[in-house]
DNA sequence: ATAATGACTCCCC
DNA sequence: GGGGGAGCCATTA
């Protein structure tokens, strides 16, 4: 790890973790708050380390479509999409409904 | 140090 | 509206 990107890592999971229950955001909007939104790809690669985390729900976290495309990653095939569900939020096919009525705009903490 | 991979995003056809 | 290609960043081999 280098010693930089560390603290990426670290904006990322604050940020996920701080996402209120029923709400969801995307990869370019943290990489965004972390003040680069290029890096939403590294994002989702935080996410897979986040793993190993406990209290990073990475679930809440979709792309930009707000599109499940990381539920694969999760332990069963439906797990992300329970867990939303769970949270109030509606999930069809992989595809968060209302995802721009649900979707969690995180403040800035790069700055 | 170079090359390949990935839970993304944007631009073009 | 849907599909394909290129770019960016960080990690790993």
């Amino acid at each position: 790890m280098s010693k930089l990107p560390e603290d990426f890592y670290q904006k990322v999971y604050q940020l996920v973790k701080q996402i209120p229950t029923g709400k969801v955001t995307s990869y370019g909007a943290i990489a965004k708050a972390l003040g680069s939104p290029q890096s939403a790809r590294t994002v989702g690669y935080a996410m897979n380390a986040s793993h190993k985390l406990n209290n990073v729900p990475a679930h809440r976290v979709v792309n930009r479509n707000g599109v499940l495309t990381g539920k694969h990653h999760f332990s069963g095939t439906h797990a992300m999409q329970q867990l939303l569900e769970a949270e109030g939020l509606v999930v069809i096919d992989d595809q968060i409904q209302d995802f721009d009525k649900h979707i969690w705009q995180p403040k800035n903490i790069d700055t």
